[in-house]
DNA sequence: ATTATTTGTGTAAACGGTTACATATATGAA
DNA sequence: TTCATATATGTAACCGTTTACACAAATAAT
C-alpha cells in the first residue's frame, strides 16, 4: 500500500506539503502542487480514510438503521439517502433493525465506533434515551420527534384522507385495519381515518393487527372476510396488506371496487401494478428520503436548519379499487 | 469520549493489559482480568474500530456494490448478506451502481480506503479488471465469474424450465422477451429459454428490451399486444416485467390463463399477491445472499473453499398464470 | 538449589494521516 | 535599508489502538 510518505519521498517534499495539496489547504507553490499531483497520478495514491478519520476523528461515513429492507417501503427512501449523500462524499453503513432493541443497540455502538458523521433512523426507537448519548447529529425518518430533526409524511392527514375519500365514493361498511401498535406512523394514520369514521354515518369495524410483513398479510385479509363479511370498504395500514386483501377478495369473487373499495397507504412501486391497481395513499418515499439526508448534511455541515421538522404532504392516488367518484356524485 | 488509556489508568494497569482483556489474547490474571473488565462497564468504554482499523489495516465493515437497492429483487438478497454477516461481527457499507462504471469505481476506491475486509458485488462488473488490485477478497452475487468466487442461480435452466412449463401447458405463439444486453443474468434466461422455444414446434416471438425497471415494463408491454397479438404465452424477463404484462393484458381482457399463459422470473415476495398470482422461476435470493456471505466470510477467515462456484438451483413456481398440466394431458 | 519454562505486566513503537509550530525566503511598506 | 507580512516548506506531535520486546515473578524440571 503507498502511503503519504511515499508519495512526499518520491516527490522531494515533506509529508505536509502532500497533506497540503491533497486537502486544498495552507500555501502551496503552483510547482510543487503540479508535481506532487503528478506524483500521487504516477503512484496511483489513494489516502487512506481509516488514519485521516483517526485524527480528525470524523469519517465519510453515515448510519442508516432501517426496520427491514426487505419491506418495499424502504428501499425509496434509502435510495433517496443514498443519492443525496453521495453527491456530497458520504457513504452509508446499512443496518436493519427488526425495531429490535438489541440491534438498534448493536448499530448504534457500530455508527459510533465507526465514527461515523451522522445517522438516520426509520425505526421506532424503542429508547429514545439511547440517542442523547450520541456524538454526531441523527435524523429521525419517517417518525416524528420534537428532540430531533425529523422528516415524515402526514400520516394524521393520510389517514382522513383515506376515510374521506372511501366514504365520498359511497362506502358504507368500512372495515380498518389497525396496524401495529408499535409502529407510530401506523397508528397516526389509524388515528387520522378514525377520527373520520367516528364522525361519519358509515358502520366500520376496527381490525387489530401485529405486524405489516407480507406473511401475515394474507391472515388478516382472510379474517376480515370472515368476521366482517358484508363490508364494503377497506382501509389497510399499508399497501401489502391492501394488496393480500385485494388478492384474497379476488379469491373470495368480490368485484373490486364495485362492491369493496380498497385504499392502500404509502404507493410502493409495485402498487399499480396490481389489479385491479391498487388506489392508495401516496408517501413520497424518495423525496423523504433526500429530505432527510439533506437535513442532516445541514446538520454536519453545522448550518442553521430553517425547520427541524420537515412534514411532506401525502396524495391520495386514485387508481382502480375506488369507484369514480362522479358515479356516486 | 473515554479511551483505553482512560480504562488502563483507572483500572491501574497498562494498556496493553486492557487491550490483552479486550481480544483475549496472551497472558492475563483471573483478577486483572475481571478488575479490568468492570473498569470498562463503568466507564462504558468501547474500543475505537478506527484505530484498531488502522493498525490492523482491517475493519469489521464488508462493502456491498448492488446495481439498485430499489429493484425488488435486491433487498431480499442484501437482507441475506446482511443476516449472515451480522451474525459473523460484520457491517455493510452499501452503494448502488446504476450499472455504470463510474460509480462502480468511487465505491471501489470508498471500500478500499475504509478498509473493508471484503466485499460482495452484485454489479455486471463491466472491467473485470478493476478487481484484480484489490487487497481483499471479491465475491460475485448473481453473476458467475471462473476468476472469483460467485453465487448465481442458474439461469439457463431458468430459462429452460420456463419455455418447457410453458409449452407443456400449451401455449403455441410464445413471446420470449429479452432483457437487456448488458444484464448478464437476464441473458442466460433467455438463452436458456431460446434454446428449447427454437427445439419446439410453438411459434415464437422475440422482444428486445433495454431494462428491467417498473417505468418502463409498462411499455413494453403494450408493445408486445400491438406486434404479436396472437400471441398466447409470454416469457417476461423477471418479476416486474411479468407484472406490467399482466396488468396490460387484463386492460385488454385477455384472460389469463386461460387464452394467455405468463411467467416470470425471480419470485419476488410481492408476486404472489399479483391477481392472477404469478407463476414464475424461483431465484432463492435470499439464500444466494446468505451463500455469497458465507462464501465472503470464509475468504476472510482464509478458510479453504471447498468450491469457488455456487450455483443454486431454481424451481418453477406454478400460480395462475400458467394452466393446470392436468387440464391439458 | 539451579535452571528452564510458564505466567503476568509494562514500555514504546508502530499504523497513516493532519496540523501546530518553527523556520526561511520573498514581497511590500516605511 | 529595515521591518512587517505573505508565502512556502519542514519537523514532529497527535489521534487510539495493537503488539513486539523487555522484564519479573511464579512454577516446573533437573
Amino acid at each position: 500500500m503507498v502511503t503519504i510518505r511515499d508519495v512526499a519521498k518520491e516527490a522531494g517534499v515533506s509529508v505536509a506539503t502532500v497533506s497540503r495539496v491533497l486537502n486544498s489547504t495552507g500555501y502551496v507553490k503552483e510547482d510543487t502542487r503540479v508535481r506532487v499531483m503528478n506524483t500521487i497520478q504516477k503512484l496511483n495514491y489513494s489516502p487512506n480514510e481509516v488514519a485521516r478519520s483517526l485524527y480528525t476523528r470524523e469519517s465519510r461515513l453515515i448510519g442508516l438503521l432501517l426496520p427491514d429492507i426487505t419491506n418495499p417501503f424502504f428501499p425509496q427512501l434509502a435510495r433517496g439517502i443514498e443519492d443525496e449523500v453521495h453527491s456530497h462524499g458520504f457513504r452509508l453503513i446499512l443496518g436493519n433493525s427488526d425495531e429490535q432493541l438489541e440491534k438498534e443497540l448493536t448499530y448504534l455502538q457500530t455508527f459510533t465506533q465507526n465514527h461515523v458523521v451522522g445517522m438516520i433512523t426509520a425505526t421506532t426507537s424503542l429508547a429514545q434515551k439511547l440517542y442523547e448519548g450520541l456524538t454526531f447529529p441523527v435524523v429521525f425518518l419517517d417518525r416524528s420527534s420534537d428532540q430531533y430533526p425529523s422528516v415524515y409524511a402526514d400520516g394524521f392527514e393520510g389517514g382522513k384522507l383515506a376515510a374521506e375519500e372511501i366514504i365520498k365514493r359511497g362506502s358504507k361498511r368500512i372495515t380498518l385495519i389497525k396496524g401495529p401498535v408499535n409502529v407510530k406512523p401506523a397508528q397516526e394514520r389509524f388515528q387520522g381515518s378514525l377520527s373520520v369514521l367516528s364522525q361519519s354515518d358509515a358502520d366500520f369495524y376496527v381490525l387489530n393487527t401485529n405486524s405489516l410483513a407480507f406473511d401475515d398479510a394474507q391472515k388478516w385479509a382472510k379474517e376480515i372476510f370472515q368476521k366482517y363479511p358484508e363490508t364494503d370498504g377497506i382501509i389497510a395500514s399499508n399497501d401489502i396488506v391492501a394488496t393480500a386483501v385485494l388478492h384474497e377478495a379476488f379469491r373470495l369473487e368480490k368485484s373490486v371496487p364495485d362492491d369493496l373499495q380498497v385504499i392502500g397507504f404509502d404507493d410502493i412501486p409495485q402498487s399499480r401494478f396490481s389489479f385491479p391497481a391498487l388506489s392508495t395513499i401516496r408517501q413520497p418515499a424518495y423525496e423523504m428520503g433526500k429530505q432527510a439526508a439533506g437535513l442532516l448534511m445541514k446538520c454536519i455541515k453545522k448550518e442553521p436548519l430553517i425547520q427541524k421538522q420537515v412534514q411532506l404532504p401525502v396524495t391520495f392516488i386514485e387508481r382502480n379499487t375506488t369507484r369514480k367518484v362522479e358515479e356516486h356524485g
